[in-house]
Order: C-alpha cells, then sequence, then structure tokens
RNA sequence: GCCUGGGUAGCUCAGUCGGUAGAGCAACGCACUCGUAAUGCGUAGGUCAGGAGUUCAAUUCUCCUCCCAGGCUCCA
C-alpha cells in the first residue's frame, strides 16, 4: 500500500509511508497529545482513534477538555451504564443512550417489570467502576442489517432501531444509533456486551471513570407517552474529578437560585395546600414587585400606542368553538360550568376577547394598527405533573396584547415589535437574546398552507430586515399560525423562552373579522398575538433565579433599611427613613433592641439594597453610614443628601448594576 | 397523566426495630444599648399531610387520596 499524506488543522500536511492509525498519527505529533486523545477526526467526521487514516483527508485530533471530546466520554460512560445494568438485572432491555448537555442517559426495561430505586444507583456505580477497572476495549465491527437484527434477537428495542432504517419518521434516531442504509455498527467490549451505536468511543473503558449518577426517571419509548415507559438513569461525565466536583457545585449553586426557595425565604409568595395545586397567592412583598412589573409595562405600551382593555374571566363555549381552542386544547381547558342560557370555561386566552372588541363596531382602515392591551388572567389545566413554582402554574397573568393590522403595515409592525420586545426585557437586565422561528405543524393547525406561507414569509422577512439572527423550529408554531419565540440568557446561563409573537391570519378569518379600506371595499384584518413577559408569574420567577434573589433597587420589594446603633438613635433613624419616605423609596427602621450585627444580618439575607447604619457621629453631622449590598466594605459618614440623590437616580434609571459608590467619591 | 423519591413546629432537619415527639433558626416576652453578617434568659408552637385498615396500642406496618421534588409527556 502506498503512503499517505494527511493535512492538519494548521494547514500544514504529514506523510505517512504505512497504514497508520488515527492514535499512531497523534503520537507522531506529541505523547501529551496522545495521551489526551479520545477520538479523531477525518474531514469533520468523528471516528475512533484506532481507525487509519484516509489519504488526503483533514485530520484532528479530539482532546477530552474540548466539548466533541467530552461527548465522546460521556456516550462511552453510558455504554458502561448499559453493561453494568446488563450485568446486574440479567435479561434486561437496553434502548438508547445519547449525550446531553453535561452528561448522558441510558433508558431500560428490566426484567419482570421491575423497577430502579434511588438506592440502585450506587450498585449501579460500583459496577461501573469495576468495568473501568477491567479496561475493556472498545472495538468497532460493521455488519448487515440482517445481522444486526440477529445479533440483537432478543433485545426489541435495539432491533426497532435497526428496523427504522428505510422506514421514514425515526431515520436521524436511527442513524445517531448506528443503523444506517450502509448496515449497522457495533461496539464490543467483552463477550457479554455489545451495543449498537455510531461511535466513536474512547478507546477502551480505562480511559473513563469520573461520572456521577444522578437520579432514576421514567421516559416513554420513543418520546410517545402511548408507548410503554422505560426506566431511565441520568448521569454526568467529565475529564477529571475535579471537573465532576465542579459540576455538582454548580447545580447545588443554581439551586440556591430557585425561585420556589427564594419565594418562602424573602416571603414573596406561596402556593397553600388548602387553594389547590398549581395556584399561587402572592404577598406582600411579592405583590410590590409585581405591581412595579405591572406598572411598568403599562407605562410602556401606553407610549408605544397600545390601548387598555380588560376582559372577563368566563366565557361561553361558544367563543372558543369559534376560536377553535375547544377543539385543540379541551383538555388543557378548566372543565366546563354549566348555566341557565349555556356552557362557560374560565378562559385558557385572551385573544378571542380582543376579537370581539374589535367585532364590536365597524372598523376603518384608519384605526390601524389597533393595538390593543391586557393584562389577562387565565386558566389552563396544567396536568399535575408539569407544575412547577411559579413557571408552570394554573392560573396566570399574560402580558397579551392583538394588534390588527393591514397586510401593508404587518412587515413594520413586526420589525418595530422586535425593538419593543428587545428594549423592554434590557431594561429587566436580559441583554442576550436568541430568536426562533416557528413553522406549521401540519397535524396541528388551521387554516390553507397559504396562508401559512405568507404568515411565515412576514415573520421571517421582519427578522431578516432586523438584521437578527434566528433558528427554524419546524413544526413549532401555535395552531392558528407561526410565531418568533425570543429566548434570553440570564446570569448563570441559562436560557429561558420569554417572549412571542405570532402571526395569525386564521383567527380573524374564523371570527369574520373586517374593517373599510380607503378604497370603501371590506378587507380581513391580520392579526399578531404577542406577549413580552409571557406569563408575569413566570418572568418574575425567572427575575428572582436570574438575580438571585438581589432585585435591582427599582424592584426591590425594600430598597432601605435605616438601623441605628443604640435605641438612642432611633429618632435619626426615624427622620432619615422619613425623608426617604417622603421621596417615595421603600424603606423600614428596624430598631436597637438586638446587637447591630444582627440586625445587619438579617437585612442582608434580605437581599435589601441599602442598610444605613445611623449612630453618634451621623447624629452630629447628619449623615448615614452606607453597607450596600455585595459589598463588605460600608461607606461611613455619607450626607444624607447625598446617599438620597444617588439612589433616587438609581431608581428613576431603573438601574440594574449597583452604582460602585453612593458618596461618588471613590 | 406516567415513573422514582418524599411529606414530622413558620423554616431546616433529627427521631420512633409499633407504646401519641425533639433540636437549631424564626415568632412572642423580659433583660441587654451595642458602629457593620447570629446578645442572653424565658415562653409558646405539632391530629407527625388527610382518610381507611391491621393491632391492646399506628407518627411508625398496609391500602387509598392529596400535596411536594426530580424526570417523561404536554405547554394555545
Amino acid at each position: 500500500m502506498a503512503g499517505v499524506s494527511v493535512r492538519l488543522p494548521d494547514g500544514s500536511t504529514k506523510e505517512f509511508a504505512h497504514p497508520t492509525t488515527a492514535l499512531e498519527f497523534a503520537e507522531s505529533i506529541g505523547p501529551r497529545l496522545a495521551k489526551a486523545a479520545v477520538a479523531a477526526t477525518f474531514d469533520g467526521v468523528p471516528v475512533d482513534l484506532s481507525r487509519t487514516l484516509p489519504d488526503g483527508a483533514e485530520v484532528t485530533v479530539v482532546t477530552v477538555t474540548t466539548p466533541l471530546g467530552r461527548e465522546v466520554l460521556r456516550h462511552s460512560t453510558a455504554h458502561v451504564l448499559a453493561q453494568a445494568v446488563l450485568r446486574l438485572w440479567p435479561g434486561a432491555h437496553y434502548a438508547i443512550g445519547p449525550v446531553i448537555d453535561d452528561g448522558f442517559y441510558y433508558d431500560f426495561e428490566l426484567p419482570g417489570g421491575a423497577h430502579f430505586t434511588d438506592d440502585d444507583l450506587g450498585r449501579i456505580g460500583d459496577e461501573m467502576r469495576s468495568i473501568m477497572a477491567e479496561d475493556q476495549p472498545f472495538v468497532r465491527h460493521e455488519h448487515t442489517i440482517d445481522e444486526g437484527l440477529e445479533l440483537f434477537g432478543d433485545q426489541p428495542f435495539k432491533r426497532e432501531i435497526i428496523e427504522a432504517v428505510g422506514a421514514g419518521q425515526d431515520e436521524v434516531d436511527a442513524a445517531s444509533e448506528g443503523a444506517g442504509e450502509h448496515g449497522v455498527s457495533t461496539y464490543w467490549n467483552s463477550p457479554d456486551f455489545t451495543d449498537l451505536c455510531r461511535g466513536p468511543h474512547v478507546p477502551s473503558t480505562g480511559k473513563l471513570g469520573h461520572f456521577a449518577l444522578m437520579r432514576v426517571a421514567g421516559a416513554y419509548w420513543r418520546g410517545d407517552e402511548k408507548r410503554q415507559q422505560l426506566q431511565r438513569i441520568y448521569g454526568t461525565a467529565w475529564e477529571t474529578a475535579d471537573a465532576v466536583t465542579e459540576h455538582l457545585h454548580r447545580l447545588q449553586e443554581a439551586e440556591k437560585r430557585d425561585h420556589r426557595k427564594l419565594g418562602v425565604e424573602l416571603d414573596l409568595f406561596s402556593f397553600p395546600q388548602q387553594l389547590g395545586g398549581g395556584l399561587a397567592v402572592w404577598h406582600p412583598k411579592g405583590g410590590i414587585v409585581r405591581k412595579l412589573m405591572e406598572d411598568y409595562s403599562r407605562e410602556r405600551h401606553a407610549s408605544g400606542g397600545y390601548e387598555f382593555v380588560v376582559t372577563p374571566h368566563l366565557a361561553n363555549a361558544n367563543l372558543f368553538e369559534t376560536s377553535g381552542h375547544l377543539g385543540f386544547y379541551k383538555d388543557g381547558m378548566y372543565p366546563p360550568m354549566e348555566m341557565d342560557n349555556g356552557t362557560y370555561y374560565p378562559k385558557p386566552m385572551n385573544c378571542p376577547m380582543h376579537c370581539l372588541i374589535f367585532d364590536s363596531r365597524q372598523r376603518s382602515y384608519r384605526e390601524l394598527p389597533l393595538r390593543l392591551f391586557e393584562l389577562g388572567t387565565v386558566y389552563r389545566y396544567e396536568r399535575a405533573g408539569t407544575l412547577h413554582g411559579m413557571m408552570r402554574i394554573r392560573g396566570f397573568t399574560q402580558d397579551d396584547s392583538h394588534i390588527f393590522c393591514t397586510e401593508d403595515q404587518l412587515q413594520g409592525e413586526i420589525a418595530s415589535l422586535l425593538e419593543f420586545v428587545m428594549s423592554v426585557l434590557t431594561a429587566f437586565g436580559f441583554t442576550d437574546f436568541t430568536f426562533n422561528l416557528s413553522t406549521k405543524d401540519p397535524d396541528k393547525s388551521v387554516g390553507s398552507d397559504e396562508i401559512w406561507e405568507k404568515a411565515t414569509e412576514a415573520l421571517r422577512l421582519a427578522l431578516e430586515t432586523s438584521g437578527l439572527e434566528y433558528a427554524v423550529k419546524e413544526g413549532d408554531a401555535a395552531f392558528y399560525g407561526p410565531k418568533i419565540d425570543i429566548d434570553v440568557k440570564d446570569a448563570i446561563g441559562r436560557t429561558w423562552q420569554l417572549s412571542t409573537i405570532q402571526c395569525d391570519f386564521n383567527q380573524p378569518e374564523r371570527f369574520g373579522l373586517e374593517y373599510v379600506g380607503a378604497d370603501n371595499g371590506r378587507h380581513r384584518p391580520i392579526m399578531l398575538h404577542r406577549a413580552l413577559f409571557g406569563s408575569i408569574e413566570r418572568f418574575f420567577a425567572i427575575l428572582v433565579e436570574h438575580y438571585a434573589g438581589a432585585l435591582p433597587a427599582w424592584l426591590a420589594p425594600e430598597q432601605v433599611r435605616v438601623l441605628g446603633v443604640r435605641d438612642d438613635h432611633q429618632d435619626y433613624a426615624d427622620s432619615v427613613a422619613a425623608g426617604l419616605e417622603s421621596q417615595g423609596v421603600r424603606v423600614s427602621v428596624d430598631p436597637a433592641d438586638e446587637p447591630l450585627g444582627a440586625r445587619i444580618r438579617r437585612a442582608k439575607l434580605l437581599k435589601i439594597p441599602y442598610i444605613l447604619v445611623v449612630g453618634d457621629d451621623d447624629v452630629a453631622a447628619g449623615t448615614v453610614g452606607v453597607n450596600q449590598r455585595g459589598s463588605d466594605r460600608p461607606e461611613r459618614g455619607v450626607p444624607v443628601g447625598a446617599f438620597t440623590d444617588t439612589l433616587l437616580a438609581e431608581i428613576a434609571e431603573r438601574s440594574v448594576e449597583t452604582p460602585a459608590s453612593i458618596s461618588g467619591n471613590e
């Protein structure tokens, strides 16, 4: 065989006289690289280190600290998990074991309908460690489809994956599991374990070891709740033990920001059992934050050309028949109430009622775009298992708007909406946006293809003319029209889907909406649905988590707490507080019947932005000691006026950053 | 709705191999009067989620219901 020549990522080439594996290639570059290598890529395609270099390819060595390297590591660890489970439960069926963010999972069906319990995780982990200690190789084999079916004769899920080849819909899944038109690929670890897989894998199980099994869960086979439920085990795996520890630490930190926990600690809201699942009560401290959010929203909508409307919580069933909601979402609506003149439902959406407002009299093109806005409270019967604090709740309020416009106005409206959304969200401290365009789901939609085409194109053009990058989510639209969803990234890098802009040609048609045009003819308006917060409850929860409960001063339930050093500073503390209160500052005084340190601690735990300590010096000089949130270095002797001015400016600007210094001297 | 794990004082948790419960913090009272993250003493607080069963006896064992957590499914 002639020699081979391959290209390196830096553009240089390397020649080999004999057939050479990717591992030997890595060794030829350096022993450290070879040691860190877990896989390679040939012309961008990930492959095992044992593969032979193809002539002329661009070759990279994949090391364990890269995203692809970690994927290989996690995928390989998932295989070991399956092997361990099959050892411990002979006769178990194994399904799929893909890589996910920060980890992996594997789905199983245990013999005799057995289920994993949390206690099993320890045993399984031990078994995995012994497989890793055995340092078994991952040996790749290629088979024909028939051979594959034979090989996995007693494994129904593996057979189903292989059988999906050529059958259409599950092709992509099958390919990622190693089954395709070409045949199937498997990895052999030991005489007792072979798995179906595309690869690549680390060379041997000895390369693995830094992992943790996280939890047991149920998961439907193929994600279909009509099919059987399998037992899923989630795990995480990293290149070093320290990286595992760090990951677990990050999870702990995220837990500390959990809005449900902070909701109790900061006395913001609760879910009384007597109320019923998924229904919240807002306590005064949560209530004031909500009011501030709503005030700001109303203010922006007022200046944005919106008109305020109010609609009731119940509606005749006919309304939701007309809108189509009953047809598509009956199961997600609260059950109907029979009343003397018909059947009524709690409303799950505000849009049908806004259509009725449009339809209440004849409309002229001169009125368009007509922008109706409502903080509309809706009720949805979310399934019990989906409830999640304020994030997923059964009664909530949407900052809902419906814009009726002409076809000519559509483009401009969408573009200005995109601006509006980003501007409002920025005020709350979110600056990192991503955009998704969701298109028609053929199985769950109303209206003609032509109308959908038009609506989708309008959204696409608006995104493009605004110069925004976006991803397309096929089949993710609402039943009445395509939409743009806007995700934000929070302080610890998690993304949340917040705002939505939906283009709807269907409801105006279903409701028979019309306006009189300049041509004196009747025309159908187009309706844009949009929400910025989405649900106020959910947005509030995201805000709490984003700030870990330390809300910016303009949103903080209590902005300032004044502490006298001794009892005899009480009058001065009261007067400082009264002065601030007269300027609209939310302030309280904590009297000196406990040591100062204890009162400071309590105020810090409540995440109050400013703690003012006043003592003899301050009474004499008309100053305060300012202990700012996030700082461990209080400023003494700040004139009351200087503090007040800085604070009022911070609040008026709705600053999401705390000023570096209150006195302005530093 | 499905799978797994839970529910003990306002919060965080201990405990009872079946004999009706305990700590810290919080609350309340008294004393302390203090310059930047926990002053001391005392008081009160629980149908051990709810219901049924087994038992001389159930917070503990069994079953059912409700609620919570983590997933799955769903999310107009």
